[in-house]
DNA sequence: GTGCCCATGTAATCTGTTACATGATTAG
DNA sequence: CTAATCATGTAACAGATTACATGGGCAC
């Protein structure tokens, strides 16, 4: 077995699936565009991730010169795809609970006096329903299991802030 | 308006506001203890940050000695109640997806052939279980919220991998 | 020809992880 | 007496963020 995928190394490889010979900076345009906003995307973590994934040989490159600009195009190799099956198919870790910006805050809303409690209720109640009125974003399927899943924990959320308020 | 909180450092502060006097090591095991396995409680994670909010004024620190050991009992400032307070009160954060383990690894599951693919499905539904009927861990009050949600979460799982099978 | 998107990267910085180091107190 | 727990920290390392740097292609 070789060295563990971080998150975001699988992460990445899940998206090569999907796309072979995408570019990096494609895949970084996804990572952007995405609803989470957990990774920026930022291009001071795709590419060194990309440039790992290469070294171990679950990422193929190959140049892709169209006229003067220069682009690799990338894709799986076999050992890249048992390594994102093996990543997926932890089940321990994908039980986690992650982290939820929504539940770690929930301690401190608890303790707000009860107006200043039930305003941010509210409000989050408003900044939830915009978020599901925006899901899906352009060029995401509604079948997306991102999208599905999202849905579902904003609709949790909601439920939690209704069973807070009439208690 | 003075640097932004990070989230640990947010987390910390909302503890301090339920245990006033608690040592930095008590903060420590308050997050090893957590079920969410995000942050490890590490001490070269919590130390730093608390000495972080301590030379920014929002956490106080006495000196608690009681016999040779030396221990620190920490507090909140009024600066670091309203700043946790405000933390807590980014709408906008407190919506967003964060990082879910389950979610990022759902695509992958969709690609798999069918058998293999049902047979991850049993796994998470059995590892779920065994989480949920292993909450709420020793100490944690049923009414905690970082329960409730998590509990809410988990069931939403249930609902999303029950609703996959059947289609 | 100017500004925006494509496309690739690097450097400085921040924060968290593992692992180590130290010493007091308590339970068996 | 020994092991576990309380209690505080540091050092090396990994990984992500922001910000910067470079240059081709296209639309207006």
């Amino acid at each position: 077995m070789t060295e563990r995928l971080t998150d975001l190394e699988g992460a990445i490889l899940s998206l090569l699936i999907k796309c072979e010979g995408v570019t990096a900076y494609g895949i970084r345009t996804a990572f952007r565009r995405s609803p989470s906003e957990f990774w920026s995307g930022s291009a001071g973590a795709i590419y060194p991730a990309i440039a790992r994934l290469e070294a171990r040989g679950l990422v193929i490159a190959k140049a892709a010169n169209q006229g003067k600009r220069k682009s690799k195009d990338l894709s799986l190799s076999t050992a890249g795809r048992s390594a994102v099956v093996a990543w997926a198919g932890q089940t321990d870790a994908a039980c986690g609970a992650g982290f939820d910006p929504f539940r770690v805050r929930a301690n401190v809303w608890q303790g707000l006096p009860r107006g200043q409690r039930d305003a941010v209720y509210r409000d989050l109640a408003k900044a939830i329903e915009a978020r599901l009125a925006a899901l899906p974003p352009t060029g995401m399927s509604v079948d997306d299991p991102a999208y599905t899943i999202e849905m579902a924990q904003q609709r949790a959320r909601l439920d939690w802030l209704k069973a807070q308020s009439s208690s």
